[in-house]
RNA sequence: GGGGAGGUUGCGGAGCGGUCAAACGCAGCAGACUGUAAAUCUGCCGGCCGAGUGCCUUCGGAGGUUCGAAUCCUUCCCUCCCCA
C-alpha cells in the first residue's frame, strides 16, 4: 500500500486539533513512514466507566479515523484495568471503582459503537488488562520508581486538589504510569486524547523513553462542553448526547445545547466540510438568522450519521410537530388501565411521569398536566379514564391511555 | 506516634439545643414568554395524607443526656492540615 504525500497528511492530521507536539518528530514519523512503507501506530485508550460513547468522545475517534483514512493503524486500548482506578483528571475528587465485572460490560458495548465510525477490520482493539494482569509486584515496583510525587503534583488536577486540601489517593498516581504503560506495549508513534489529558499523554513520552522506546508524538483535542454549555460533556454528569441514543431524544437533546454551542458541534462532531462551516460560520453573524434553524440542521446532520436519513427526517418532523406547533407525537408509550377512574395524582404516579405523589402534586398545581389537551390543576380531580386519550406531563412527556 | 480541623438534603455550602425538612448558590423540574427542550423571568425542588400550628424518614455509623438534638456527651468509621 502506498500513503499520501506528506503535506497532505499533515492538513488532515492537522484538522481541528488544539496542540500535536511536537510537530518535528510527527513529521519525521510520516516521512519515515512514507520510506518505509509502514504505517504509523496511533493510540487512543478508553476507560469503560460508563456504558455508552457519546459525542464527546467522538471527537477523539473521528480523529483516529481520519488517521485511519490515510492508512496507518488504529489501536484502540480499552482501559479495563484503568477504569478501575479511574482517572483522576475526569474530576476533581476521586472516582469510585469499578468491579471488573462492571467494566467488561460496558467494554463490549463501547466496542460495538467505535465501530459506527471506524472501519473495524482495520482496528485492533487491546485491553491493558492483557499486561496489567500479569504484571508482579516487582515490575510494578520498577514502573513506579521512573516518577518522582513532585512530578506528579505538577499536574494541575492534583496540584488544586493537593491545594484544596482534598484526598488524593496513592493508586491515582498510578493512572498517568499505566497509561504511559499501554503507550510502551503498543509502541504506539502517536497518541490522541482530549487537551485535559495532555499531561499523562506527555508521561507517556517519558515512560517510553525510559523503556527504550522512541516517545510519540502527543495530538490534543478540544473538550467538546455537554448540553449545559459550560461542563465538559461526561456521562456522570448527565449532559451527553450518547451516540447509540433514540433519534427523538438525539434531537431534542440536540435542540437544548446553548445557541453559543452551535458552530462547536458542527465544527468537532459532524462531518461538514470547510465550505459548510464557513456558511454556518456567517449565518451565525447575521442577525437576519434564526439560530434555531441553524440548530435544527445540526441536529438533523447528527440523527442522519449515526440513524441514517430516515430516522433523521421522521425525529425533524416530530420535534416540529411537537415543540414548534404543540402538538402531540405520532407514537407514545401507552399504558393499560383496568379500571374507568383514577385520580390525576395517582394516574401520574401509574404511569411514572412523577416520581413521588407529592411531586405529581407539585406538577398538577404547577399546571404542568393535562388530559386531551385540557389542563388540570386541581391534584384530587378524579379523570374518567377512556381509550385513546393522552395524558401529557410537562412539554415532552406523553403517555397514551388504553383501556382492557 | 503527637497536635489541630472537619464529615449536613444530587453537588457546593450555611446552621452549632426548640422558630430546622434545614439559609444561599449550582444542577434539576414546571409555568410564562419566545425563535427551540436557547436566553430571560416566576414558582417548585425528602416522603405521606382531601392539606394542617399535620404525620413519617433524613444532617458519617452506633449509643447516651434532655420535655426537645443536625446542634451537647461517649464511642466507632472516614477525610484534611501541621509536627515527628
Amino acid at each position: 500500500m502506498s500513503f499520501p504525500p506528506l503535506n497532505e497528511q499533515m492538513d488532515l492530521i492537522k484538522r481541528g486539533i488544539v496542540e500535536l507536539l511536537p510537530e518535528e518528530e510527527m513529521v519525521k514519523k510520516i516521512e519515515r513512514s512514507i520510506k518505509e512503507n509502514k504505517p504509523l501506530v496511533i493510540k487512543q485508550g478508553f476507560d469503560p466507566t460508563a456504558p455508552d460513547i457519546h459525542l464527546g468522545h467522538t471527537v477523539g475517534i473521528r480523529k483516529l479515523k481520519h488517521f485511519q483514512d490515510l492508512g496507518h493503524q488504529v489501536v484502540v486500548i480499552i482501559g479495563d484495568y484503568t477504569a478501575m482506578v479511574g482517572d483522576p483528571s475526569e474530576k476533581n475528587t476521586t472516582r469510585p471503582r469499578l468491579t471488573h465485572e462492571q467494566v467488561m460490560e460496558h467494554a463490549k458495548t463501547y466496542q460495538e459503537q467505535f465501530f459506527k465510525i471506524l472501519d473495524s477490520k482495520k482496528t485492533i482493539v487491546r485491553f491493558n488488562g492483557e499486561w496489567f494482569s500479569k504484571m508482579n509486584f516487582a515490575e510494578i515496583m520498577e514502573l513506579a520508581s521512573k516518577f518522582t510525587v513532585a512530578r506528579m503534583l505538577e499536574r494541575d488536577d492534583f496540584a488544586k486538589r493537593y491545594a484544596n486540601q482534598q484526598p488524593i489517593s496513592i493508586h491515582e498516581f498510578f493512572y498517568p504510569l499505566m497509561q504511559g504503560y499501554d503507550s510502551v506495549m503498543i509502541r504506539a508513534d502517536v497518541e490522541i486524547g482530549a487537551t485535559e489529558q495532555k499531561f499523562n499523554l506527555v508521561i507517556g513520552r517519558d515512560i517510553q523513553r525510559e523503556y527504550g522506546q522512541e516517545p510519540q508524538v502527543i495530538l490534543t483535542l478540544p473538550v467538546l462542553e455537554g448540553l449545559d454549555g459550560k461542563q465538559r460533556m461526561s456521562k456522570s454528569i448527565g449532559n451527553y448526547i450518547g451516540i447509540d441514543e433514540d433519534p427523538k431524544e438525539m434531537y431534542g437533546k440536540t435542540m437544548s445545547i446553548p445557541d453559543e454551542l452551535i458552530y462547536r458541534y458542527f465544527e468537532l462532531v459532524t462531518d461538514v466540510d470547510q465550505k459548510t462551516l464557513d456558511e454556518i460560520k456567517a449565518k451565525l453573524e447575521d442577525p437576519k438568522t434564526n439560530p434555531r434553524d441553524l440548530k435544527m440542521q445540526l441536529a438533523y446532520t447528527l440523527v442522519r450519521m449515526y440513524h441514517g436519513k430516515e430516522a433523521a427526517d421522521y425525529a425533524s418532523a416530530e420535534f416540529k410537530k411537537v415543540f414548534v406547533k404543540k402538538d402531540i407525537p405520532d407514537e407514545m408509550p401507552e399504558m393499560k388501565f383496568t379500571q374507568t377512574q383514577m385520580r390525576i395524582d395517582d394516574l401520574l404516579l401509574a404511569t411514572k411521569t412523577a416520581n413521588s405523589k407529592s411531586e405529581a402534586r407539585r406538577l398538577i398545581t404547577g399546571g404542568g398536566v393535562s388530559i386531551d389537551g385540557q389542563k388540570i390543576t386541581d391534584p384530587f380531580f378524579t379523570v374518567d379514564l377512556k381509550d385513546g386519550q393522552i395524558l401529557k406531563v410537562g412539554k415532552r412527556k406523553f403517555v397514551r391511555i388504553r383501556l382492557g
